[in-house]
DNA sequence: CGGATTCTTGAGAGCTGTCAATCGTTGTGG
DNA sequence: CCACAACGATTGACAGCTCTCAAGAATCCG
């Protein structure tokens, strides 16, 4: 098969004891290289000869079916180390979607450097088994999830900030197409959903490419399902009844 | 965050040279367990105390939403480890479909072993890359695919013996409702779906739970989409049209 | 200001989910 | 051996959600 990692997020939650040198390290020497908003770092089906550090900015990873059809498969931020690989090609297309600034590292020499220093390599093992997680995560919503539900994730999702922390304040970089694809759904979908949620008071737009949060708990209980609680050990042999996530806020 | 891979496949697709002792020689000298259909190896919120090779049989990777909803994260099958883990709590439960036989190995004796040989440790990193790329595709089946296409991706997945070739003959082991929970649909879609198939002669059942492709390209072109084909290196910036990946064998 | 792009909104169709009934198989017990 | 229950699978009718197609509004940018 194959393999080739997105984005290899900065385990922010969960920080590595900075005893030691991190990944990061390794970029810290190479030149600023600057993005404009809409270029392209690197096309799929391109040699993999680099790995990037985002220092600035925001990305999208893009895969292109063969009947055309385009999805996202996730968005690089700042931390994000990206073009981690054991292919020799990319796999997916990466472009800037705000003006974006990364350092650069030749694959050979970043390999080079993993295999000297062994504590890069558990800290590159731990960030690819995040990244995994955040994969099934991914596979989990949009498999089973309504459009309400996946619109309320993915705002819960840029509420974040770089420390993890949500906050009111949410800014949308992206457009509305790259929403879709990252989603799952069309641009018409997401526009009507959001359009929902700004009708139920639960958000405001704020600007053009920003919103607030005003009923942060009805987000988050629209993004339901099983955010943040991993076991809950349930012995069920039979199968649940289904129900419908979104009564709560159908009401309000 | 977190994360626990649910499967390492092995990587028949890509042998490794065999000069080295692989992951599964770890496994070699542990006694046979055997787990009847049905029967649970661990449950998700159990301590993540074992890892666990399959010898014969296949099993289930279940992950339980807070509302009920039921999720198959992945089909085990001989050869897969399974119980990888950086987490000390399983984050899936595991079922047998079939009789299963495995081998158990602790948790602590396996990190001991990957962190003496450093070879074993290139492997569980390429496996996890493997099954990185296999839980990425399975959200791009997921997130952009008619039901048509997922029974069809499906099929193929199960048509492919031990070694990776397409065999007609295709045993089907798991429930309709399995299948449902795997592909992100219902139990009832999943059965219009193979009988739409068999109507159109792609398919044909030759027992309960086995059935002969009889039209392999048709179903390979239902499947559709970048089968195989990775890297095209399309730069199209505005959006494709949107195509039905089905009427080819609609008028069938 | 004008054109291009993005976003919103509407109407309608299609697909899939839901609910429900039936069929076929399997397994148990009389 | 048959009756019956239990279970899984199939099929039908219908509703609801999302997609599609289309038009219009809002925003951006020269």
């Amino acid at each position: 098969m194959s393999l080739q990692v997105v984005a290899i997020r900065d385990a922010r939650e969960a920080p590595i004891p900075l005893s030691q040198p991190g990944l990061s390290s390794l970029f810290d020497r190479q030149p600023l290289e600057r993005f404009d908003a809409g270029s392209a770092v690197f096309w799929e089906g391109d040699d993999a000869a680099h790995l990037f550090q985002v220092t600035a900015g925001i990305l999208r990873a893009v895969r292109l079916l063969s009947d055309g059809r385009r999805i996202i498969v996730g968005f690089l931020r700042p931390g994000d180390l990206l073009g981690v690989s054991l292919k020799d090609r990319y796999l997916y297309t990466v472009e800037a979607i705000t003006p974006v600034a990364l350092r650069r590292l030749s694959r050979r020499r970043f390999e080079e450097e993993i295999r000297r220093q062994p504590q890069l390599r558990d800290q590159l093992f731990s960030r690819l088994c995040d990244e995994m997680t955040a994969a099934q995560d991914q596979t989990v919503l949009l498999s089973r999830r309504s459009a309400d539900e996946k619109v309320a994730n993915f705002l819960l999702m840029m509420s974040r900030d770089e420390f993890g922390n949500c906050t009111r304040i949410v800014d949308i970089p992206m457009t509305r197409l790259d929403m879709a694809d990252y989603l799952g759904m069309t641009i018409e979908t997401v526009s009507r959903t959001i359009t929902k949620l700004t009708n139920s008071g639960i958000i405001t737009a704020t600007g053009r490419r920003s919103m607030m949060v005003l009923k942060m708990d009805a987000l988050r209980s629209l993004a339901d399902g099983d955010n943040g609680e991993t076991g809950c050990c349930q012995r069920v042999r039979d199968m649940p009844p289904h129900r419908d996530g979104l009564t709560v806020w159908k009401s309000a």
